[in-house]
DNA sequence: GGCGAATCGTCGCCGAAGCGACGATTCTCC
DNA sequence: GGAGAATCGTCGCTTCGGCGACGATTCGCC
């Protein structure tokens, strides 16, 4: 294993991952050479909406929030973590980005060039498949948001979120307002729902933070079939 | 120009469309090789959600409308034409399909079996690539299905799906209750902005027809930025 | 330790929309 | 052309949630 290999072996961990489609070492290679590594600090931006989109971006650590500015606001269309790809519609559109890209914590990215990208894609079949599966997983993703919004009340919408988004120690490191806004709801409204929540004895509550303390009831909130993926 | 390049041409002209992708002859052959067309009446299904993912469709010709059931009835996640791409997300996450697939109208589709389309792919960075295109413009409309049903009154909402599915004489073709469907919304409150529509002048509404009668009026009540691409 | 900024907790009001109900209209098919 | 199914038009009730407001708490930083 020389040193290029080890140094983007994360890529071929998390990215598109698959099993039919191994990365060569001259797939991960050609894949190191063709972009470089970017830091961003929280809330600074990795591209905004409405720029010349010139480069498409591979999360290797940390979230990044993806939203659209509209006159009524901002609108939360995606967080997304380590794997993620981001920037590429607008680059293979060959229009605008269409939506801005936030670090919402530190984040550290691999960022691909335009003109680099595509001669690469072309040579590396399996680059372009696995960016291929890339994309198919966040366009999942995006159905579930859907289905997570439509039709149901906050209070399930919270409760669902709680149990996707809570680390290995049951917390949720967020703002009620961050929360509200991935909900596309308010932050009173969702202060509502977690009143209730906590009432019930399924979570506490504290300053940017919740703790699940009884994972079950949040999981009879969540109407309809929980892991049905 | 031989027959199976006359007979493939629509792939080249409408699947993951770009001027810097064009589709060779050998391409195209081998993307012909690799399927069968398929006929679907109204009604019927090409794939149900649970179901083993054994190929994914490229549409020819009709609407598809891509569903999702849950306890409280089903929801439909997108309706898509000719040009797209379906069934593909299953199929590269080797699970189940995650949604169900419904003739909307007589259906043609071209059906490219899993263990055709691995081979296919990886001999052809072209065709992936396109196909790369296609899901990502899925996944564009599907963050814009996002933003259409957060933070509208479904006034707005069904204004605007007016007139993006109107045809080119003005009229769409839905009962009330798939257009309500496809908003997330019922029935009765979509008749109810209907009716507000019409009068206001905007259009006239028959038995499964909405004709435009005033463009301009529809796009004033699109709030916000109405191009906003 | 103190000060300003960010965040949280909680009201009350009110408009938007879901839901059930019922009749009128239109289509389909025999 | 007639029967049954599908669709449309419209009420009224009720709940959910957006919105403004205000005070309490917590955090970061000097």
């Amino acid at each position: 294993m020389d040193a290029a290999e080890q140094h983007f072996a994360w890529l071929a961990r998390s990215f598109g991952r698959t099993d039919y489609l191994p990365l060569t070492v001259e797939d991960l290679d050609a894949l190191g050479a063709a972009g470089e590594y970017v830091d961003k600090y929280p809330g600074t931006h990795l591209f905004r909406e409405g720029e010349e989109s010139i480069a498409a971006y591979v999360v290797k650590a940390g979230d990044v929030e993806l939203y659209r500015s509209r006159p009524e606001g901002d609108l939360v269309v995606g967080r997304v973590g380590p794997g993620a790809v981001i920037g590429d519609i607008a680059l293979f559109q060959g229009a605008p980005y269409i939506s801005s890209a936030k670090a919402v914590e530190p984040v550290t990215a691999f960022r691909l060039d335009r003109s680099k990208l595509l001669p690469l894609l072309t040579e590396h079949p399996v680059i372009a498949m696995r960016w291929l599966v890339a994309g198919l997983n966040q366009l999942e993703a995006t159905q579930r948001h859907v289905i997570r919004l439509m039709h149901r009340t906050v209070i399930e919408q919270v409760a669902e979120l709680i149990l996707d988004e809570a680390d290995r120690f049951g917390e949720v490191r967020l703002s009620q307002t961050s929360l509200a806004n991935l909900l596309g709801s308010t932050r009173q409204t969702v202060n509502q729902a977690l009143a209730q929540l906590r009432k019930a004895g399924a979570i506490e509550t504290g300053y940017r933070v919740i703790r699940v303390v009884n994972r079950d009831i949040l999981e009879t909130m969540v109407t309809g079939s929980v892991s049905a993926l």
